[in-house]
DNA sequence: CGGAATTAGTTTCAAATGTAACTATTATGC
DNA sequence: GCATAATAGTTACATTTGAAACTAATTCCG
């Protein structure tokens, strides 16, 4: 094939190849990775993501009230509020009025809630574990130093 | 303080640092970048981010059948058929019946659609650009590399 | 003090989504 | 060739989700 000059690309437009496009690889990624996670805990212990992250707040920091769970597991109100009604039904966590504020009231596990989360947490911590198999312990570090600067950015730019 | 021998942890129960804990990292940044996103498109276009992805498959690869498009996607059949009936219904895209199987049906994006996909791809573009001024070059491929690695560890891990 | 604005949390209504059933068409196997 | 199974895509129903309105309690500030 003679090298021919090419003819000038008159401003050819920008493709987006969505395969390679961070926005929808990341949401691929998380999107399997969260229902893999679902999968381990929903059979067993017929959880919700969204009542599972709670309870995994309130396993780890209680007690909260519901705007500190949404805080810390990045869940509007809403959201919060309707796994807390189905947390309760179940008996799985315990509410207490705030006698200073009473708008507020701050949430705990219950006994059962504890035995739950007891039973959940190593199966994360399983699948975890399996997943960064695929890592090394420097490129995982480098993993989540590298997403952690993505997230800071992702939020600077939010406005 | 002086040192003295600690005390056997008696079988010290697992902590799961929701934090830091991978697949809960991973949902949270996928889903501030893929709302900010939206954001971008969604005022002035009025897309779904479903919508969206259909017509950047089609941009990208079209003629495409519905499965195809679900297949490139990641996306099940049901919400490729509501986002093609509404992107249809805004004339965004066209649909031929395949000929030979008529079951099947070709799509892509009218010449309004391909209009308004070539106003949004460049947003999109320069967004990403934006979120990948947090890394340099070489660690956005490192980035890149590391996740279709995790990537690939968590579709083995599905079974 | 006392009315306006804030805050915590819930409820309500509409839109989005998932599962399963359904239609239409094509492929398979006896 | 014909009954059965498989495939493409849509529709229906039930559940989830999100946005906005709402209730109740507290704070702010003239």
């Amino acid at each position: 094939m003679p090298n021919l000059p090419q003819a000038p690309k008159a401003a050819s437009r920008p493709t987006l190849e969505l395969e390679h496009f961070l926005p929808y690889r990341l949401s691929v990624l998380a999107q399997l990775v969260s229902e893999s996670l679902h999968d381990l805990y929903a059979g067993p212990f017929d959880l919700t993501v969204t009542q599972w992250r709670v309870m995994a707040a309130l396993g780890r920091f209680a007690p909260l009230t519901a705007s500190d769970v949404g805080h810390r597991i990045v869940m509007d109100k809403v959201a919060v509020s309707r796994a807390v009604a189905g947390l309760m039904k179940r008996g799985l966590v315990e509410r207490a009025t705030d006698r200073a504020d009473r708008r507020r009231s701050s949430l705990r596990l219950s006994t059962r809630g504890r035995a739950m989360h007891a039973r959940i947490v190593p199966l994360a911590l399983e699948y975890e574990q399996k997943l960064y198999a695929a890592l090394t312990p420097e490129e995982r570090q480098t993993f989540n130093s590298l997403s952690d600067r993505l997230f800071a950015r992702a939020e600077a730019l939010r406005l």
